[in-house]
DNA sequence: ACTTGCCTATCTATACATAGGTAGTTATCA
DNA sequence: TGATAACTACCTATGTATAGATAGGCAAGT
């Protein structure tokens, strides 16, 4: 299909024009000249760039949550799912670009309200996965934890959206690394 | 002075408009409107916006060098003058908008490059200042450390910056409390 | 014939920026 | 002291570029 192929495409890069540059600095002309087709097309697509914007976060939810069932299948254990999942972002941090969800958080305020609704769904999710498996590995004597585990979650999810967003700006080595070795640590678990 | 007096209310509700909308979402027109002005008056102050950012930035810079200070010289333990930083974000959450620098680094991209240049400086001075308290307080044994100082700063500074900004779509109590909890906690020190 | 997927052409609104004017203030010095 | 030059802090008017969006056409597939 054509139309697949030029969905998935104008998709894709919206995405990555979003995660590098912000909702607000990315627009379909740009997109347009990027893809090669004229803004008329992304229009054909995606009635209104909220159109887009939500279509793009219906996809990045779809794939969290694929994301999530994997490494819920293929870890062993707690410790190794809670990397796994750090893992997801450090990677975004290797290719240069922040989360999308975050990229959206900061223009939260700018953003039409189907957007707003699916970043806070988002973040909610990735706290709430975060949590659960730190309860699990507590549970299990695997993990220790001297508070909360959804302070932990909460603080480790801003960790993360804010890591992605300073490394940047910050230079040097990876803040990601940090960020886990952090949080290992704070779990007795390195 | 009118002079001071405009260009003052200009740089405060350019600051406030970003930290709310982002950089590329607030636009001359939108300063204008609000401060009561042309937006060829803002010209007259800031030939450009990059101009205006930049001032903004050299003022945030100068008034984070003062608070730090006033921390140090005010501040009895090294835990005490870590919490009163975390403080100066906590009040930003209370305001509902982001840390400046954090707004700028989600654009990162989209910046003029002396922009791109204050927004690292902030960065790395705020991880710097914590890491010498860090170390101050686990050298006279007020504090304990599992991991690097280096490590504990940078991810300090991350989740400050992504708790702000993840603060306003995730909604609930102030992800900041959840965070000063966990970092405080991982230090040993509630 | 109808749908799909793209196109050209065009619209209105807004972005940032500049040119040039003006009222009020301050400095200079015969 | 009071004429004039220079400066300050705005203004109106305008320009060029881009934003997001729409109308309508057309070729290819079914």
């Amino acid at each position: 299909m054509t139309n697949n192929d030029t969905a998935t495409q104008l998709l894709d890069t919206a995405q990555l024009l979003i995660q590098k540059r912000g909702y607000n600095a990315f627009s379909y002309k740009h997109l347009a000249t990027t893809v090669g087709v004229r803004t008329s097309s992304i229009h054909y697509h995606f009635q209104t760039k909220a159109d887009l914007g939500k279509a793009l976060m219906d996809r990045y939810l779809a794939e969290l949550e694929q994301a999530l069932d994997n490494i819920d299948r293929k870890g062993r254990t707690n410790k190794a799912k809670l990397k796994q999942f750090i893992s997801l972002y450090r990677e975004t941090e290797d290719d240069g670009v922040v989360c999308l969800c975050g990229s959206l958080a900061t223009d939260y305020e700018t953003l039409p309200v189907a957007l707003q609704r699916a970043v806070s769904t988002y973040l909610r999710r990735c706290e709430q996965w975060v949590a659960e498996k730190i309860d699990e590995g507590v549970g299990e004597g695997e993990l220790a934890l001297s508070g909360s585990s959804t302070d932990a979650a909460a603080t480790l999810v801003a960790s993360l959206q804010g890591g992605l967003i300073l490394s940047r700006a910050r230079g040097g080595p990876p803040v990601l690394d940090n960020v886990q070795r952090t949080f290992l640590a704070a779990l007795n678990a390195s």
